[in-house]
DNA sequence: TAAGTCCGGTTTTTT
DNA sequence: ACCGGACTTA
């Protein structure tokens, strides 16, 4: 049977894109760089590269795909085998082809150092610590140390693991790091550099590493040249997807293993770089060419499948003022008479019920309200909407923000876990034994001191003493560890009985006990989807599930929603209908981002990322004054905020303008009709001041 | 030593 | 509104 051309669906660039090195263009060993506009089939492009490569004889096993999440990778895999059945004509699930290194670069990471662990001077059983247990630990550090006097005023927990943290991914400086980025805290260069030496001191003390870790070693790794020839020669085609968004140490990784670029592409585009904070640099996408032995070759993605001329155009306006970038417009073929909508509104508390109308109307037009989303800079810009939507039985699932994996009462059951699997992360042990009531951090740390002298911490932890007062409780704990340490045990039996042992210290620390018991119960079937107990904890703190459920649960799967999304987590997505909302001087950009020029122009991306994110309608809010928050309720004070300054006089023409309420006015009356004329309450509290 | 109360400071976005 | 540290009480 003749099959048809796999590659028939693709345009001429795309189709460029996905055979490089085959066919035609078999013998061309240059790296490939695909400059990929927003909505111009990028994904799809890659899945059919890497079908094409599939048949072409390349072998799944040895390919390296890197994306931005795990999702994006499982739906690589779909697509390819989406493509590869129809090309070959395959029935059913006859050849789904298994991508197995592909994931996000901290996930391939962790797999590589545990393989090659014995040959690096790393234990195999480390655990990894999330973003909060990383600013913990680098806490506990800086208590020890010294530096948390209240006099002194140094850094936070959180500030300091920033600055750490960007000092690896960037590989500046210190000095350099603080002057750009931390420049309140350039006084405490040497105390930094202090805790930070401590701070992987305790690390390796402790057998954990952290995010920045994992791909630190990997780099350290492929910078050993017999080490980077071994793990290299194990792929033969590296892919990177989100290229825009990686940093200096991901980049030393991918010309580590492939100096002459052979078999390497990358996919991006420089003007949906958004990940600066994180130590993601635009250099990497503009210097890819030149990086490699020999140079690469550039395809360019300019047709915009995914959004209307109108919307389109719109989004070209803002992006055209950026400073820096590959130059490209994108072009499509979809006309549509509808604007972009800049929306007027008199405050927040409007724009959250302009919005629950619009999406309700749009519901009733026949846009599901999973084809629509509300796209925000910060997760609390949805507050007020949230409540709305709320009000009104509005279902909806919020990405971004907020993760399930950060309650205190998830984080306990998964220290259990950790402490089972790693017995020296203090980080672990500290939690869990403070959960034991009677036991604080003083009985905690002589636990932790005791199991860290001993040869076998199993054994010290079980002869250990507890105070009297803590003797009876104590008991349960000691005979979990024992349990939990026994070889026989088969996951996911460790999570049932750890959750057997936490439900008391549950019911006891929590009024809402039963609610979160529930979370505890979705955890467990989590659990259950996992091949062992290591993979289970490394793969959660990887790749944690995004959606946060609200105290409803997450809804149903069948159920329809609203989507609410950071629009940092909005990346690679698209929906029919998109309002952005607090489009103002102040959100967008954000105030916190105004200092440097780089800040600024990333602002501007984000404000270009969001807005290219629609396909059908996109409508921008501009609320026009701001309640102070920390006040009484019914209090008045209020800022005015100014559309944000990426969309200037001469760009209006691009978009309708609406007002809403239909007059422009700004008369109290008009601005606030719900709310209250006089509090008698702190009328009356007031009296006694 | 543990647990509860009070006060001061506070830089969005995520692997 | 929240967190961390200092201070108080049992």
């Amino acid at each position: 049977m003749q099959s048809r051309d796999p590659l028939e669906s693709l345009n001429q660039q795309q189709r460029e894109a996905a055979t490089h090195g085959t066919g035609e263009s078999a013998g061309d060993t240059r790296p490939l760089l695909v400059i990929a506009g927003a909505g111009s089939g990028k994904t799809n492009t890659l899945a059919h590269r890497v079908a094409n490569l599939i048949r072409h004889g390349a072998d799944p096993q040895r390919m390296m795909l890197l994306t931005f999440s795990r999702r994006a990778a499982q739906e690589m895999e779909r697509r390819v085998g989406g493509v590869l059945q129809q090309a070959l004509g395959l029935q059913g699930t006859q050849s789904l082809p298994n991508l197995p290194w592909s994931g996000t670069f901290h996930s391939i990471g962790a797999r590589l150092l545990r393989e090659y662990a014995p040959r690096i001077g790393l234990e195999e059983n480390f655990t990894i610590h999330d973003r909060g247990d990383s600013e913990d630990l680098m806490g506990l550090v800086r208590h020890e140390i010294g530096f948390s006097e209240t006099k002194k005023r140094f850094p936070l927990k959180g500030t300091c693991l920033g600055i750490y943290s960007r000092v690896l991914n960037t590989r500046d400086p210190l000095s350099l790091v603080l002057q750009n980025t931390y420049p309140w805290c350039t006084q405490w260069e040497d105390e930094l550099k202090k805790l930070f030496g401590a701070y992987v001191e305790a690390k390796q003390q402790q057998n954990v590493l952290d995010y920045d870790d994992l791909l630190a070693f990997w780099a350290d790794m492929m910078a050993e040249p017999a080490l980077a020839e071994e793990v290299g020669a194990r792929f033969d085609h590296l892919l990177v997807d989100e290229y825009q968004d990686t940093n200096k140490l991901q980049a030393e990784i991918i010309l580590g293993m492939k100096p002459t670029g052979q078999g390497v592409t990358v996919v991006g585009d420089d003007a949906q770089s958004i990940y600066s904070f994180r130590g993601a640099t635009v250099r990497n996408i503009l210097d890819f060419p030149r990086q490699f032995t020999q140079e690469a070759r550039i395809v360019t993605l300019e047709r915009n499948y995914r959004s209307t001329q109108p919307i389109l155009e719109a989004s070209n306006a803002v992006i055209a003022q950026a400073r820096e970038r590959h130059a490209k417009d994108l072009y499509t073929d979809k006309v549509s008479s509808q604007k972009a909508q800049l929306v007027l509104v008199p405050d927040e508390a409007q724009q959250a019920r302009w919005v629950a109308d619009q999406v309700l109307r749009q519901r009733e037009a026949g846009a599901v309200l999973k084809s629509q989303s509300v796209l925000f800079r910060a997760s609390h810009h949805s507050a007020a909407l949230e409540l709305e939507l709320a009000r009104r039985n509005i279902p909806f699932v919020k990405f971004g923000g907020l993760k399930f994996l950060e309650a205190s009462h998830i984080k306990d059951l998964l220290a259990v876990l950790r402490f089972a699997q790693n017995p020296r992360s203090r980080m672990a042990g500290f939690r869990v034994a403070q959960l034991v009531p009677g036991v604080g951090a003083a009985t905690a740390t002589r636990l932790l001191d005791a199991m860290g002298e001993a040869s076998d911490p199993h054994v010290a932890l079980q002869g250990f003493e507890p105070p009297a007062q803590a003797k009876e409780d104590w008991a349960p704990l000691a005979s979990l560890f024992a349990k939990l340490n026994d070889a026989e045990l088969a996951w996911p039996a460790d999570m049932e009985l750890a959750k057997a042992w936490y439900q008391p210290h549950l019911e006891r620390l929590h009024e809402d006990a039963q609610v979160r018991k529930l979370d505890l119960d979705q955890l467990a079937r989590l659990a259950a989807g996992y091949g062992s107990r290591e993979r289970f904890l490394t793969e959660l703190t990887l790749d944690p599930p995004e959606v946060t459920s609200d105290q409803s649960g997450p809804p149903l799967r069948d159920e329809d929603y609203l989507i609410l999304s950071t629009i940092h987590s909005a990346k690679g997505q698209e929906w029919k209908a998109v309002h952005v909302l607090n489009c103002v001087d102040g959100c967008i950009p954000s105030d916190m981002a105004t200092g440097t020029t780089e800040e600024l122009e990333e602002e501007r991306r984000l404000l270009y990322v969001a807005m290219t994110r629609a396909k059908e309608q996109l409508h921008l809010l501009v609320p026009q004054r701001f309640y102070i928050s920390q006040q009484a309720s019914g209090g008045d004070k209020h800022v005015y905020a100014g559309r944000t300054r990426f969309i200037s006089e001469a760009m209006l023409a691009a978009f309708e303008q609406v007002c809403w309420p239909d007059a422009p006015s700004l008369s109290a009356a008009s601005a606030q009709p719900q709310a209250p004329v006089l509090q008698v309450r702190s009328r009356a509290r007031s009296m006694w001041k």
